[in-house]
DNA sequence: CTCCCGCTAACTGTCAACAATCTCCATCGC
DNA sequence: GCGATGGAGATTGTTGACAGTTAGCGGGAG
């Protein structure tokens, strides 16, 4: 409360709702706020010092963006993401991400690729190391590089949005020490596919790196309760 | 304003919300709302005879929408949507109605098939009739019946987004009257294809289909000036 | 005549308060 | 004992008002 109390000190020059929406996105990221549980409108307000107003702009924004859902007169609600829409999330991501690559081999600068390479000598260190934490962060980056090097402005807007709704899900980390491996030796197939533009390997080794991270997900429920609370199949 | 005006008598059943966003989307639509724009806030509220609260908050979900754009100190503007946007969005709807035709093909059943038939066939009437006004409507709901026959969730959401943000574009109606024989033809292969379970025929068909509506869109630019005022290709 | 400056009006971003609704708990009746 | 009922507290949806910013306009200097 006391930086955004300072904050509000400096001149309009920034709104609060994109800093609520931060505050808010932060909170889930780090499980504060877990599915199913309520957003507090008054609480987070006078946590962050200042008033409702913004913070339920930020709700609405983000009920946009799927993080969120709304209850007439109950207030705002964190999603509850069931297996049947995270498997959906994986199918769907698997083809932008072939799209993806298939424009890339096309159309994408050397400096595209030459930068998507770096990120994949960098998690080659990380998995040296065995340094998850460095690896994730590294492999989130990797992805958003493609989408953006495939040119179409929409991809690379909608591609976030699936990862933050995918993390809903995220009951624990999915980065599992042994797939690491695996995982960065499909990146570097496809930058070496994107490298000798060859379009059409580009995208089935793109769709099949995220078929295999939506295997992975399907590893990490085995044993758990797959049929989720409203696990509505429709 | 006299019809929200009686609606608010009502006990709180509905919020004002989605009513304003409807109505923002409606303005958009007519085109009494053209890209670039401003959405004078104090205005719309007491037009609609509520206050500025709730039409801040729908404009917020616009904008994750893609339908307006927010400027601080400024507003909410309506977006202008460029040439490469317009045409970044088709190529991603390509993929989506392949996506969604391949999904409907393996999974989708006979009924969603058998609807879609109808469509087409109330479309084939439209034609024989001459009647755009008849036929647009159905154009979108056969897109829409086939991407959620596809039965993958976020597919069926995302759709009708990428249809509205392409919706800023139109400065006059895409539909050409020679064009509808031609794309009705094109639908009536896509559900043959799905009722034969032909899984990748169906993909590509429908692929092209929208690679088709895209050529229609490049040709209706045409003469017109296609660098567009902020021809932002990034 | 052109350009810069200050002023006014309009509008946005935020706040604090009110009414309606929901939730929870204790009480009452069966 | 157990379920229905009522009320108190908490929370949402909405409102009207205030402070700060932007845009447009007219006057004056060069």
């Amino acid at each position: 409360m006391a930086e955004a109390a300072h904050a509000e000190r400096v001149p309009r020059t920034t709104s609060f709702v994109p800093l609520v929406r931060a505050e808010i996105e932060r909170l889930i990221g780090v499980g504060e706020l877990v599915g199913g549980s309520r957003v507090n409108e008054s609480a987070l307000a006078s946590l962050l010092g200042i008033s409702r107003g913004p913070v339920r702009e930020a709700c609405r924004e983000l009920v946009n963006t799927g993080l969120l859902q709304n209850e007439m007169n109950r207030g705002f609600f964190v999603r509850e993401v069931t297996v049947k829409q995270a498997l959906d999330i994986y199918d769907l991501r698997a083809t932008l991400f072939g799209m993806a690559a298939r424009l890339a081999a096309s159309g994408a600068g050397k400096a595209w690729i030459d930068a998507m390479a770096g990120l994949v000598a960098g998690m080659d260190g990380a998995i040296g190391r065995n340094d998850v934490g460095a690896y994730y962060p590294l492999n989130v980056r990797f992805h958003q590089a493609l989408m953006e090097a495939a040119g179409n402005y929409k991809l690379g807007q909608l591609w976030p949005l699936l990862e933050a709704e995918l993390h809903l899900f995220r009951r624990r980390a999915l980065v599992l020490e042994g797939a690491m491996r695996n995982s960065n030796e499909e990146h570097r197939a496809i930058v070496e596919a994107l490298r000798t533009a060859r379009r059409d390997l580009a995208g089935r080794l793109a769709e099949r790196h995220i078929a295999a991270g939506k295997a992975r997900f399907l590893l990490s429920l085995d044993g758990r309760a797959v049929g989720d609370r409203r696990s509505d199949n429709c």
